[in-house]
DNA sequence: TAGCAACAGTTGGTCGACCAATGATATTAT
DNA sequence: ATAATATCATTGGTCGACCAACTGTTGCTA
Protein backbone atom coordinates (compact mmCIF):
# COMPACT_ATOMS: atom_id res chain seq x y z
CA UNK A 1 0.00 0.00 0.00
CA UNK A 2 1.42 3.58 -0.98
CA UNK A 3 4.59 1.51 -2.11
CA UNK A 4 6.26 4.34 -3.82
CA UNK A 5 5.45 7.21 -1.95
CA UNK A 6 3.49 10.43 -1.10
CA UNK A 7 3.86 9.08 2.35
CA UNK A 8 0.63 11.54 3.46
CA UNK A 9 2.91 13.23 5.92
CA UNK A 10 0.13 13.01 8.11
CA UNK A 11 -0.28 9.18 8.51
CA UNK A 12 2.22 8.65 11.37
CA UNK A 13 4.44 5.50 10.48
CA UNK A 14 3.96 3.89 14.40
CA UNK A 15 0.50 3.80 14.24
CA UNK A 16 0.37 0.92 11.89
CA UNK A 17 -0.33 -1.40 14.60
CA UNK A 18 0.98 -4.90 12.45
CA UNK A 19 4.48 -4.26 14.03
CA UNK A 20 5.68 -2.08 17.19
CA UNK A 21 8.83 -1.89 15.53
CA UNK A 22 8.00 -1.04 11.99
CA UNK A 23 11.31 -0.22 11.27
CA UNK A 24 13.00 -2.70 12.92
CA UNK A 25 11.00 -5.49 11.31
CA UNK A 26 11.24 -4.21 7.68
CA UNK A 27 15.39 -4.13 8.25
CA UNK A 28 15.07 -7.05 9.23
CA UNK A 29 12.93 -8.74 6.12
CA UNK A 30 15.14 -6.89 3.54
CA UNK A 31 18.40 -8.16 5.03
CA UNK A 32 16.90 -11.58 5.23
CA UNK A 33 16.31 -11.80 1.24
CA UNK A 34 19.29 -9.74 0.64
CA UNK A 35 21.54 -12.42 1.95
CA UNK A 36 19.21 -15.20 0.21
CA UNK A 37 19.58 -13.07 -3.18
CA UNK A 38 23.48 -12.89 -2.43
CA UNK A 39 23.57 -16.24 -1.35
CA UNK A 40 21.75 -17.47 -5.23
CA UNK A 41 24.51 -14.67 -6.77
CA UNK A 42 27.86 -16.38 -4.83
CA UNK A 43 26.79 -19.89 -5.15
CA UNK A 44 27.14 -19.76 -8.74
CA UNK A 45 31.34 -18.84 -7.99
CA UNK A 46 31.36 -21.18 -5.48
CA UNK A 47 31.22 -19.03 -2.08
CA UNK A 48 29.22 -18.56 0.24
CA UNK A 49 27.87 -15.28 1.42
CA UNK A 50 30.46 -13.42 3.68
CA UNK A 51 33.33 -14.64 2.07
CA UNK A 52 33.24 -12.42 -0.56
CA UNK A 53 33.42 -9.27 1.85
CA UNK A 54 36.54 -10.62 3.08
CA UNK A 55 37.90 -11.27 -0.35
CA UNK A 56 36.61 -8.34 -1.09
CA UNK A 57 38.36 -6.47 1.42
CA UNK A 58 41.61 -8.19 0.83
CA UNK A 59 41.70 -7.52 -2.48
CA UNK A 60 41.12 -3.66 -1.95
CA UNK A 61 42.96 -3.17 1.26
CA UNK A 62 46.04 -5.15 0.66
CA UNK A 63 47.11 -8.00 3.20
CA UNK A 64 46.21 -7.83 6.32
CA UNK A 65 46.76 -9.44 10.12
CA UNK A 66 43.45 -10.77 11.26
CA UNK A 67 43.19 -8.49 13.90
CA UNK A 68 42.92 -6.13 11.26
CA UNK A 69 40.34 -7.71 9.76
CA UNK A 70 38.10 -8.28 12.72
CA UNK A 71 38.46 -4.16 13.55
CA UNK A 72 37.48 -3.13 9.85
CA UNK A 73 34.97 -5.60 9.19
CA UNK A 74 33.50 -5.41 12.89
CA UNK A 75 33.29 -9.13 13.04
CA UNK A 76 34.38 -11.49 16.26
CA UNK A 77 37.66 -12.83 15.69
CA UNK A 78 36.20 -16.34 16.10
CA UNK A 79 34.21 -15.73 12.76
CA UNK A 80 37.30 -14.49 11.25
CA UNK A 81 39.10 -17.32 12.00
CA UNK A 82 37.17 -20.39 10.75
CA UNK A 83 36.13 -18.00 8.11
CA UNK A 84 39.74 -18.23 7.20
CA UNK A 85 40.66 -21.48 7.42
CA UNK A 86 37.49 -22.20 5.12
CA UNK A 87 38.82 -20.10 2.53
CA UNK A 88 42.10 -21.72 2.83
CA UNK A 89 41.33 -24.41 2.96
CA UNK A 90 39.77 -23.39 -0.95
CA UNK A 91 42.41 -22.34 -2.28
CA UNK A 92 41.64 -18.51 -1.85
CA UNK A 93 43.61 -17.06 0.65
CA UNK A 94 46.92 -17.99 2.23
CA UNK A 95 48.36 -17.38 6.10
CA UNK A 96 51.90 -16.58 6.64
CA UNK A 97 53.27 -15.90 10.08
CA UNK A 98 54.62 -12.63 10.70
CA UNK A 99 58.21 -12.59 11.66
CA UNK A 100 58.05 -9.57 13.71
CA UNK A 101 55.20 -10.49 15.75
CA UNK A 102 55.29 -14.49 16.30
CA UNK A 103 51.23 -13.92 17.32
CA UNK A 104 50.14 -12.35 14.26
CA UNK A 105 49.67 -14.29 10.97
CA UNK A 106 48.65 -12.38 7.94
CA UNK A 107 46.92 -13.26 5.28
CA UNK A 108 46.85 -12.47 1.29
CA UNK A 109 45.10 -13.77 -1.04
CA UNK A 110 46.05 -16.18 -3.53
CA UNK A 111 46.27 -15.92 -7.55
CA UNK A 112 43.19 -17.94 -7.29
CA UNK A 113 41.77 -15.73 -5.09
CA UNK A 114 42.34 -12.70 -6.85
CA UNK A 115 41.24 -14.02 -9.71
CA UNK A 116 37.62 -14.63 -8.01
CA UNK A 117 37.69 -10.94 -7.69
CA UNK A 118 36.40 -9.69 -10.78
CA UNK A 119 33.08 -12.20 -10.24
CA UNK A 120 32.85 -11.09 -7.02
CA UNK A 121 32.09 -7.43 -8.03
CA UNK A 122 29.99 -8.89 -11.20
CA UNK A 123 28.03 -10.24 -8.63
CA UNK A 124 27.55 -7.39 -6.27
CA UNK A 125 26.60 -5.19 -9.39
CA UNK A 126 24.12 -7.26 -10.24
CA UNK A 127 22.86 -7.59 -6.74
CA UNK A 128 22.64 -4.06 -6.54
CA UNK A 129 20.93 -3.89 -9.39
CA UNK A 130 18.68 -6.13 -8.47
CA UNK A 131 18.17 -5.08 -5.18
CA UNK A 132 17.86 -1.17 -6.21
CA UNK A 133 15.29 -1.88 -9.68
CA UNK A 134 13.24 0.97 -10.44
CA UNK A 135 15.56 3.39 -7.99
CA UNK A 136 16.26 6.87 -9.28
CA UNK A 137 20.01 7.85 -8.44
CA UNK A 138 17.93 10.54 -5.75
CA UNK A 139 16.34 7.20 -4.44
CA UNK A 140 19.84 5.46 -4.22
CA UNK A 141 21.40 8.68 -2.53
CA UNK A 142 18.33 9.22 -0.14
CA UNK A 143 18.74 5.42 0.55
CA UNK A 144 22.61 4.87 1.36
CA UNK A 145 22.33 8.25 3.44
CA UNK A 146 19.68 6.70 5.68
CA UNK A 147 21.15 3.48 6.04
CA UNK A 148 24.66 5.02 7.11
CA UNK A 149 22.45 7.37 9.51
CA UNK A 150 21.08 3.92 10.69
CA UNK A 151 24.58 2.39 11.07
CA UNK A 152 25.72 5.23 12.85
CA UNK A 153 23.01 5.23 15.82
CA UNK A 154 23.69 1.15 15.60
CA UNK A 155 27.04 1.61 16.13
CA UNK A 156 27.11 4.14 18.31
CA UNK A 157 25.08 2.20 21.06
CA UNK A 158 27.45 -0.52 20.66
CA UNK A 159 30.18 0.90 23.14
CA UNK A 160 28.23 1.02 26.01
CA UNK B 1 37.30 4.88 5.15
CA UNK B 2 35.85 8.43 6.37
CA UNK B 3 34.53 6.60 9.93
CA UNK B 4 32.30 9.15 11.15
CA UNK B 5 30.80 10.75 8.07
CA UNK B 6 30.02 13.14 6.60
CA UNK B 7 27.72 11.77 4.31
CA UNK B 8 27.18 15.14 2.40
CA UNK B 9 23.56 14.75 0.59
CA UNK B 10 24.97 16.38 -2.17
CA UNK B 11 27.64 13.31 -2.67
CA UNK B 12 27.15 10.73 -5.26
CA UNK B 13 26.71 7.47 -3.43
CA UNK B 14 27.74 5.46 -6.40
CA UNK B 15 30.76 6.77 -7.63
CA UNK B 16 32.60 6.12 -4.27
CA UNK B 17 35.16 3.42 -6.08
CA UNK B 18 35.65 1.99 -2.54
CA UNK B 19 32.74 -0.46 -3.14
CA UNK B 20 30.85 -1.68 -6.33
CA UNK B 21 27.98 -2.48 -4.51
CA UNK B 22 27.54 0.41 -2.24
CA UNK B 23 23.77 -0.32 -0.95
CA UNK B 24 24.48 -4.07 -0.98
CA UNK B 25 27.21 -3.45 1.17
CA UNK B 26 25.58 -1.22 3.28
CA UNK B 27 22.69 -3.47 3.84
CA UNK B 28 24.70 -5.82 5.08
CA UNK B 29 26.69 -3.62 7.45
CA UNK B 30 23.74 -2.13 8.84
CA UNK B 31 21.32 -5.21 9.08
CA UNK B 32 24.66 -7.06 11.18
CA UNK B 33 24.82 -3.83 13.31
CA UNK B 34 21.14 -3.96 14.23
CA UNK B 35 21.09 -8.04 14.68
CA UNK B 36 24.03 -7.26 17.10
CA UNK B 37 21.98 -4.55 19.22
CA UNK B 38 19.04 -6.78 19.35
CA UNK B 39 20.86 -9.60 20.39
CA UNK B 40 21.80 -7.82 23.54
CA UNK B 41 18.33 -6.58 24.00
CA UNK B 42 16.61 -9.81 23.83
CA UNK B 43 19.21 -11.57 26.06
CA UNK B 44 18.03 -9.30 28.96
CA UNK B 45 14.87 -11.35 28.94
CA UNK B 46 16.63 -14.36 27.67
CA UNK B 47 16.12 -15.19 24.11
CA UNK B 48 17.91 -15.13 21.05
CA UNK B 49 17.04 -13.13 18.24
CA UNK B 50 14.85 -14.65 15.36
CA UNK B 51 12.83 -16.03 18.34
CA UNK B 52 11.39 -13.01 19.09
CA UNK B 53 10.16 -12.88 15.66
CA UNK B 54 8.59 -16.17 16.15
CA UNK B 55 6.89 -15.18 19.18
CA UNK B 56 5.74 -12.42 18.16
CA UNK B 57 4.07 -13.66 15.11
CA UNK B 58 2.33 -16.14 17.29
CA UNK B 59 1.10 -13.78 19.49
CA UNK B 60 -0.55 -11.78 16.65
CA UNK B 61 -1.42 -14.08 14.67
CA UNK B 62 -2.97 -16.59 17.06
CA UNK B 63 -1.67 -20.66 16.87
CA UNK B 64 -0.58 -21.32 13.67
CA UNK B 65 0.22 -24.78 12.09
CA UNK B 66 4.66 -24.85 10.77
CA UNK B 67 3.91 -24.80 7.20
CA UNK B 68 2.16 -21.55 7.88
CA UNK B 69 5.11 -20.19 10.49
CA UNK B 70 7.38 -21.11 6.95
CA UNK B 71 5.16 -19.24 4.45
CA UNK B 72 4.42 -15.84 6.72
CA UNK B 73 8.05 -15.60 7.96
CA UNK B 74 10.08 -16.60 4.74
CA UNK B 75 11.79 -19.14 6.59
CA UNK B 76 12.98 -22.52 5.80
CA UNK B 77 10.82 -25.70 7.15
CA UNK B 78 13.48 -27.08 9.07
CA UNK B 79 14.62 -23.53 10.36
CA UNK B 80 10.83 -23.07 11.87
CA UNK B 81 11.53 -26.65 12.99
CA UNK B 82 14.46 -26.41 15.16
CA UNK B 83 13.71 -23.24 16.18
CA UNK B 84 10.31 -24.44 17.54
CA UNK B 85 12.36 -27.54 19.31
CA UNK B 86 14.07 -25.19 21.11
CA UNK B 87 11.44 -22.41 21.96
CA UNK B 88 9.40 -25.38 23.24
CA UNK B 89 12.54 -26.80 25.65
CA UNK B 90 12.29 -23.51 26.88
CA UNK B 91 8.49 -23.83 27.54
CA UNK B 92 7.69 -21.03 25.36
CA UNK B 93 5.54 -22.79 23.02
CA UNK B 94 4.04 -25.81 22.85
CA UNK B 95 3.17 -28.26 19.94
CA UNK B 96 -0.01 -30.22 19.69
CA UNK B 97 -1.17 -32.72 16.80
CA UNK B 98 -3.74 -31.81 14.45
CA UNK B 99 -6.53 -34.39 14.90
CA UNK B 100 -8.33 -33.70 11.56
CA UNK B 101 -4.53 -33.95 9.80
CA UNK B 102 -1.99 -36.28 11.15
CA UNK B 103 0.44 -34.44 9.53
CA UNK B 104 0.62 -31.31 10.62
CA UNK B 105 1.49 -29.65 14.78
CA UNK B 106 -0.12 -26.81 15.74
CA UNK B 107 1.88 -24.24 17.63
CA UNK B 108 0.61 -22.33 20.38
CA UNK B 109 2.26 -19.80 22.86
CA UNK B 110 2.63 -21.25 26.45
CA UNK B 111 1.05 -19.18 29.19
CA UNK B 112 4.66 -18.00 29.90
CA UNK B 113 5.38 -17.21 26.55
CA UNK B 114 2.31 -15.23 25.91
CA UNK B 115 3.99 -13.33 29.03
CA UNK B 116 6.97 -12.38 27.63
CA UNK B 117 5.02 -10.47 24.86
CA UNK B 118 5.06 -7.18 26.48
CA UNK B 119 8.60 -7.26 27.13
CA UNK B 120 9.43 -8.34 23.24
CA UNK B 121 7.49 -5.21 22.32
CA UNK B 122 9.07 -3.21 24.68
CA UNK B 123 12.34 -5.01 23.57
CA UNK B 124 11.62 -3.77 19.99
CA UNK B 125 9.88 -0.08 20.85
CA UNK B 126 13.29 0.67 22.23
CA UNK B 127 15.29 -1.10 19.24
CA UNK B 128 13.58 1.09 16.78
CA UNK B 129 13.94 4.32 18.87
CA UNK B 130 17.93 3.57 19.38
CA UNK B 131 18.04 2.73 15.34
CA UNK B 132 16.11 5.46 14.46
CA UNK B 133 17.36 8.12 16.62
CA UNK B 134 17.34 11.58 15.45
CA UNK B 135 14.98 10.88 12.88
CA UNK B 136 12.27 12.96 11.87
CA UNK B 137 8.60 11.12 11.05
CA UNK B 138 9.16 11.84 7.32
CA UNK B 139 12.55 10.08 7.55
CA UNK B 140 10.87 6.69 9.49
CA UNK B 141 8.55 7.11 6.40
CA UNK B 142 11.20 7.91 3.59
CA UNK B 143 12.67 4.54 5.49
CA UNK B 144 10.13 2.60 5.94
CA UNK B 145 8.93 3.00 2.13
CA UNK B 146 12.62 2.41 0.73
CA UNK B 147 12.49 -0.66 2.42
CA UNK B 148 9.75 -2.07 1.41
CA UNK B 149 10.36 -1.09 -2.01
CA UNK B 150 13.84 -2.94 -1.69
CA UNK B 151 11.58 -6.30 -0.29
CA UNK B 152 9.65 -6.35 -3.26
CA UNK B 153 12.30 -6.00 -5.75
CA UNK B 154 14.04 -9.26 -3.76
CA UNK B 155 11.06 -10.97 -3.42
CA UNK B 156 9.77 -10.61 -6.97
CA UNK B 157 13.61 -12.06 -8.13
CA UNK B 158 13.35 -15.15 -5.39
CA UNK B 159 10.82 -16.26 -7.62
CA UNK B 160 12.52 -18.51 -10.71
C1' DT C 1 -8.26 -49.80 -5.60
C1' DA C 2 -3.50 -49.34 -6.49
C1' DG C 3 -0.11 -46.01 -7.31
C1' DC C 4 1.93 -41.89 -7.46
C1' DA C 5 2.41 -37.02 -6.66
C1' DA C 6 2.04 -33.35 -3.30
C1' DC C 7 2.46 -31.80 1.30
C1' DA C 8 4.08 -31.57 6.53
C1' DG C 9 7.86 -32.07 9.44
C1' DT C 10 12.29 -33.95 10.75
C1' DT C 11 17.22 -34.97 10.57
C1' DG C 12 21.98 -34.16 9.25
C1' DG C 13 25.22 -31.31 7.35
C1' DT C 14 27.47 -26.65 6.34
C1' DC C 15 28.16 -21.70 6.98
C1' DG C 16 28.08 -17.15 9.25
C1' DA C 17 27.93 -15.10 13.68
C1' DC C 18 28.31 -14.78 18.55
C1' DC C 19 30.36 -15.69 23.44
C1' DA C 20 33.48 -17.78 26.70
C1' DA C 21 37.64 -19.80 27.72
C1' DT C 22 42.50 -21.01 26.43
C1' DG C 23 47.42 -20.91 24.94
C1' DA C 24 51.05 -18.15 23.11
C1' DT C 25 53.42 -14.15 22.63
C1' DA C 26 54.33 -8.98 23.70
C1' DT C 27 54.13 -4.98 26.57
C1' DT C 28 54.04 -2.65 30.69
C1' DA C 29 54.63 -1.87 35.29
C1' DT C 30 56.78 -2.91 39.62
C1' DA D 1 64.30 -9.17 35.90
C1' DT D 2 59.80 -10.52 37.26
C1' DA D 3 55.19 -10.16 37.53
C1' DA D 4 50.90 -8.35 35.86
C1' DT D 5 48.45 -7.11 31.84
C1' DA D 6 47.21 -6.73 27.16
C1' DT D 7 47.04 -8.60 22.43
C1' DC D 8 46.58 -12.30 18.65
C1' DA D 9 44.67 -16.13 17.33
C1' DT D 10 42.32 -20.66 18.11
C1' DT D 11 38.97 -24.00 19.93
C1' DG D 12 34.43 -25.42 21.54
C1' DG D 13 29.83 -24.41 22.13
C1' DT D 14 25.15 -22.38 20.68
C1' DC D 15 21.91 -20.19 17.47
C1' DG D 16 19.84 -18.73 13.05
C1' DA D 17 19.69 -19.91 8.36
C1' DC D 18 20.18 -22.70 4.35
C1' DC D 19 19.99 -27.14 1.41
C1' DA D 20 19.36 -31.96 0.57
C1' DA D 21 17.58 -36.18 1.75
C1' DC D 22 14.11 -38.72 4.28
C1' DT D 23 9.61 -40.44 6.73
C1' DG D 24 4.70 -40.18 7.10
C1' DT D 25 0.24 -38.60 5.49
C1' DT D 26 -3.03 -37.09 2.46
C1' DG D 27 -5.06 -36.63 -2.15
C1' DC D 28 -5.58 -37.32 -6.72
C1' DT D 29 -5.87 -40.18 -10.72
C1' DA D 30 -5.49 -43.79 -13.73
Amino acid sequence: MDPTGTPAPGTDVCDTPEHVGAVGHALFRVARAHRVAAARLLREIGLYPGQEIMLGHLAEHGDARQSRLVAELGLDASTVTKSLQRLERQGLVERRPDPGDRRVSVVALTAQGRDLQDRIEDSWRRLDALTCEGFTDTDRTALTALLHRLERNLASCEED
